[in-house]
DNA sequence: GGAGTTTTTGTAATGACCTAA
DNA sequence: ATTAGGTCATTACAAAAACTC
């Protein structure tokens, strides 16, 4: 986007220069006429027929600028317009129409960088995120972890002391199955290439503390 | 894609032959050439002066072949090369390195959208382990609460009966909070590309524990 | 360190094919 | 059915950027 508009203040500029050095080497000049094109009729000799064609490379600034213009307003050009500018930039209506289609099709590939480029940001901050909640988990884990040891410890001082609690070692059956479940099934999903990390089976959770309330 | 099949049949169909005659020379003549430009000295033909020059539009099915085989090999052309498959192809050896040059862009196109979809892929399933993740962390915290009520309960009891521990109360400090703060952060620079994952200061971890042991 | 190349980037133009009025 | 207008893919050129010697 920015080196588009540097080129286009480049192209100006140097063309301005050249245009002084070179005059007419490089803003259109072509009388653009000898160009019987019958719209795609049996053509093929066609070329040959006469068509000692132009070249005329390279519109001027000004004439880019109108038509940067327009195309800003909008991408299709209605017969109407086209003829309008053509006129208005002493262009052949054809050369405007093509330059709307190469300015279309640049247009497209532009966009496809740039949605590229966000979304790789996006991606990005995506991973970090999915970092952070997994270093989260294995903290939480490991806290869980210290608190199951700490209410064996307890509850066995208190069988001890009160001499009842009919159970206190068959906890760990399984806890919320349907939940995460679900989620495993979509992470799966297509062979997801990167980032398919099972790390899960700790899905057993702690009912156990059920048996305490 | 598929298009493109048809396109280069479709070419070979009536293509063939006719490729190379004629004399194609839109090539201006145009009244004005001074091109005084430095750097252009094989101009071979007579494009620098009268141009009547044949640029051939469309190369034959074989020609592409060909050079597609050429190009699958090695996407740089070395002059060697080039010759060789200009005489080859009864091409001029500009034509060749300007198809080269264009296949190129072509393929780095190509090779762009290939990237963004597999990068979109992996950016599924990346926010869907995110979400996972995310409800792994709720659920986690969940149970992390209950252990700790339990551990409380317990603990209770086990001051009732056994009538010591001087503090039972204060367990519920900060389980996670310095966490998510300094993360909110992170997750929204983009600057911090990959991996600028702290994921520390958690080690203080369940020292609360230490009370009871 | 600059002349000479080659590669990349940006434009212009054409042909084939498709679609809708 | 014709045809104007659009998309795609190609061919071609020129200028800028990137290498090379």
């Amino acid at each position: 986007m920015n080196m588009n508009m540097n080129n286009q203040i480049d192209h100006e500029d140097h063309m301005a220069l050249l245009s002084q050095l070179y005059p007419d080497v490089y803003t259109q000049m072509v009388p653009q006429q000898a160009k019987p094109r019958r719209r795609r009729k049996k053509n093929k000799g066609g070329e040959g027929g006469g068509c000692a064609a132009l070249k005329k490379r390279k519109l001027s600034a000004e004439q880019v600028n109108q038509l940067e213009m327009n195309f800003g307003n909008e991408h299709k050009l209605e017969s109407e317009r086209k003829d309008r500018l053509a006129s208005e930039l002493g262009l052949d209506p054809r050369q405007v129409a093509v330059w709307f289609q190469n300015r279309r099709a640049r247009w497209k590939n532009k966009k496809l960088e740039e949605e590229y480029s966000s979304l790789k940001k996006m991606h990005e901050n995506v991973v970090v995120e999915k970092c952070r909640l997994e270093s989260e988990v294995l903290q939480l884990k490991e806290q869980l972890m210290d608190a199951e040891k700490e209410i064996q410890r307890l509850a066995e001082r208190v069988e001890g002391v009160s001499s009842n609690s009919p159970s206190s070692s068959l906890s760990m059956e399984a806890v919320e199955p349907p939940f995460l479940g679900e989620f495993g099934v979509v992470a799966d999903g297509f062979d997801n290439m990167f980032y398919a990390v099972p790390e899960n089976n700790y899905i057993h959770g702690m009912e156990w503390v059920n048996l305490y309330l």
